[in-house]
DNA sequence: TCCCCTTGCCTAAACCCTTTAGGAAGTTCT
DNA sequence: AGAACTTCCTAAAGGGTTTAGGCAAGGGGA
């Protein structure tokens, strides 16, 4: 009998694509296996089960969102960086919702040290490199970006600003600017 | 044969409970008809399916929140209601995580336009009534509110800021200060 | 080349969750 | 009490998840 060529590997890609079609929670074995046109079961050998699977593909969600942030942020500093970096993190969440929505994924605190949300929080110090800021209150600002880039990005990815203007996109672009401004004029406590 | 009592109204009350005890996730219809000590089959003559339920959850953790809030907000404006408004949120998501969950359930526009979510929107409005914003940034301002205060909760919520120091706390207090700054100082364009 | 061993995929089966259909018992109103 | 309605039940179909056990394809060694 013909092999289907499994892989731990090509089972997380097509779980990622998958996840992107037709949103993450529906992600499942069952839907897997039948892409592949293999048995379910057959998936077992290569992925522990279903949440095995789930995980892997939000490792490889945030190993990705990583490499293209660490790309974008390559050679600038400050303002340049901030607004680059703003720009992967809320292109990727548009480009693959799936992929990003896995990235939210709770991992149990081994696997997170792990992952590469630890590059993410290097990276973000990286930007603050441009900002003259030290000290619990860099630590406070990289919070602050974070903590606005992801709510923002989750909360347009729910439609939550397409009922009045003006559209996402210009508060986007401006509260960029007004962060930017906040951290090069950080107040003092 | 003795009647449980089971209600639309009581299964969704049981439901959010269920959701802070094991996850807004693994809220199910079999579960609750076991809480209820009831069969399956009888909770579909008080919701619809699953997803109804699940969205019934989300929509009491909405209106509770936006209860909190306004209740919060009496009397206050600036920096105080900033303070009040902000610790509504977070507090909501510390003891009802489950519920907190459900409140980020995706609504379909029409159920999401009859929810508490315009409340809310509207609340955050009535913070900014103690700062100096107009026209668009006035809008740019809730989003940003809006943004940070669901990134926080959220990274705070899946142990994101467990693992260095300072501890989240502070720099909620810290941000919510620097924050007040920046609106009280709103950059111009 | 032949054998063997690993590995990929299969069948079978158990278990749980969801949903619908149809029926019986309890409740309410007249 | 009888009719009408509501609550809850049994039965059954359809999926997803997971484990156990088996057959055969493909690679490595004698």
């Amino acid at each position: 009998m013909a092999r289907a060529g499994v892989t731990t590997e090509r089972l997380v890609r097509a779980g990622a694509e998958l996840a992107d079609e037709i949103g993450f929670d529906r992600v499942t074995p069952s839907e897997l296996a039948r892409r592949f046109d293999v048995k379910v079961a057959s998936l077992y050998s290569h992925v522990k089960n279903a949440h095995d699977l789930r995980t892997r593909i939000a490792l490889l969600a945030l190993d990705e969102l990583a490499d293209r942030a660490a790309a974008a942020l390559a050679g600038r500093a400050g303002r340049e960086a901030l607004v680059a970096f703003a720009g992967v993190y809320r292109d990727y969440a548009r480009e693959h919702p799936g992929r990003f929505a896995a990235a939210q994924l709770r991992l149990d605190p081994e696997t997170a040290a792990a992952s590469a949300g630890v590059r993410h929080a290097q990276l973000m110090r990286t930007i603050l490199r441009g900002y003259d800021l030290t000290g619990p209150d860099q630590t406070h600002a990289v919070r602050l970006l974070g903590s606005f880039f992801r709510g923002f990005v989750a909360l347009e990815a729910d439609g939550g600003f397409d009922h009045s203007p003006p559209a996402s996109g210009a508060s986007w672009t401006r509260l960029l600017d007004v962060l930017d401004s906040l951290l090069r004029d950080w107040p003092r406590p």
